[in-house]
DNA sequence: GTCTATAGTAGGATAGAC
DNA sequence: GTCTATCCTACTATAGAC
């Protein structure tokens, strides 16, 4: 705790870059602003990183590699699809709080018209989504929507979705926590499904197979 | 055609403005840079407008509101969830194409540090709410899932879910398109729980009743 | 590795001529 | 309403002392 404080100075910029994306946006984060931040002399940043760009790539790196593996434990304890929306509501509180979500938030946007973030934001958002798959895989394999549905694809809507809900709550607290609520209700319909069992299999693959025939 | 081409120069304003925000993102977009776009004096912006924040408050608004508008009729078709989730991927595409969404997802990025840009992008977002709350509020009314989950709950979810699958398509368009087949596939399970009829409307609700009474 | 100082650019905003 | 010119601040980045 006595010389952890002033870490390293490379360690330090980094949290000071995250620190200020989640406070001050995409827009506000600039080398003053991360340097003031950090109490760290401006000039260092491009001694360090060589600018700015690499510095926020790296802080994008971290944050999301740090967070990803806080809940590797959490999402081996799940077993079954009404858990893993119940994880994922835990997550998003715990995310929500920390704001790591956020700043992989605003990169994202930033990463819409700049390739170098974009290639980085897109690595980031595959930490999630490699975790969210394996999950998936699993539980799907014991379940009657496992014939129907891709656990790859599903994964990716989900890390997007939750990028969209934290947005989203960013700006109407009320309303995210409403639409938080309504999946969890949407897990209703999982269940029932998954708890129909045989029959619902037998009703999903019939589904499937109209489905591939018709369109 | 031929004295619409310097419009008003205000409108001029809000539409380079929007078109900024879309080829530049946030972080690019200034003053400067809107003027430039739309070969309007840099002064013009601030004697318009007052500064920036009105100017970009005013192009929020605008490009919601057009697009939302644009939608109405498409949304009135709509018969089923599935015809819902089918129209829902329609818009998706036009929207990325026309980049009005991704406009409203950099505001709303913005809208995370700055409470003026937050509650214009609230405001916007409300917009595509109360439309997909009627469409779902209708379709919810015969269907077995009418009986567990709030539409403006999930009108909500659905509408930040929209944004940030255009903020993931944005740095990784492969893994977008297996997101949305993903969500296509996942309207499978809709599909079936809708066909069950009776039976699953009984099974939703003794699982509602459960739910209700277990947490 | 860290500091000060500074170059050079781009930002928001205003004054005043037309 | 529109233009030029300008103020002042903030930005990225570098040079050079320590």
């Amino acid at each position: 705790m006595t010389d952890q404080r002033r870490a390293d100075t490379r360690d330090r910029l980094i949290d000071s870059a995250i620190e200020t994306l989640r406070t001050h946006g995409i827009a506000g984060t600039s080398a003053r602003t991360i340097a003031a931040t950090g109490g760290v002399n401006q000039a260092l940043i491009f001694y360090h990183f060589g600018g700015m760009e690499a510095l926020l790539a790296e802080a994008c790196r971290r944050t999301t590699e740090r967070r990803v593996a806080l809940y590797r434990d959490r999402f081996a304890t799940v077993r079954s699809l009404r858990e893993l929306l119940a994880a994922g509501r835990e997550i998003h509180a715990a995310e929500k709080a920390s704001g790591n979500v956020a700043v992989l938030a605003q990169l994202l946007a930033a990463g819409q018209t700049d390739v170098a973030l974009g290639k980085v934001t897109a690595d980031a958002l595959a930490l999630w989504v490699v975790e969210i798959e394996a999950v998936l895989t699993r539980l799907l394999r014991g379940s009657p929507l496992g014939d129907a549905v891709d656990a790859g694809g599903l994964s990716r809507a989900v890390s997007a979705a939750f990028v969209g809900m934290e947005l989203y709550e960013g700006v109407d607290a009320e309303g995210g926590l409403a639409a938080l609520d309504a999946l969890d209700q949407l897990g209703v319909l999982v269940e029932v499904v998954e708890e129909l069992g045989p029959l619902a299999r037998r009703a999903v693959r019939g589904r499937v197979r109209r489905a591939a025939g018709g369109s």
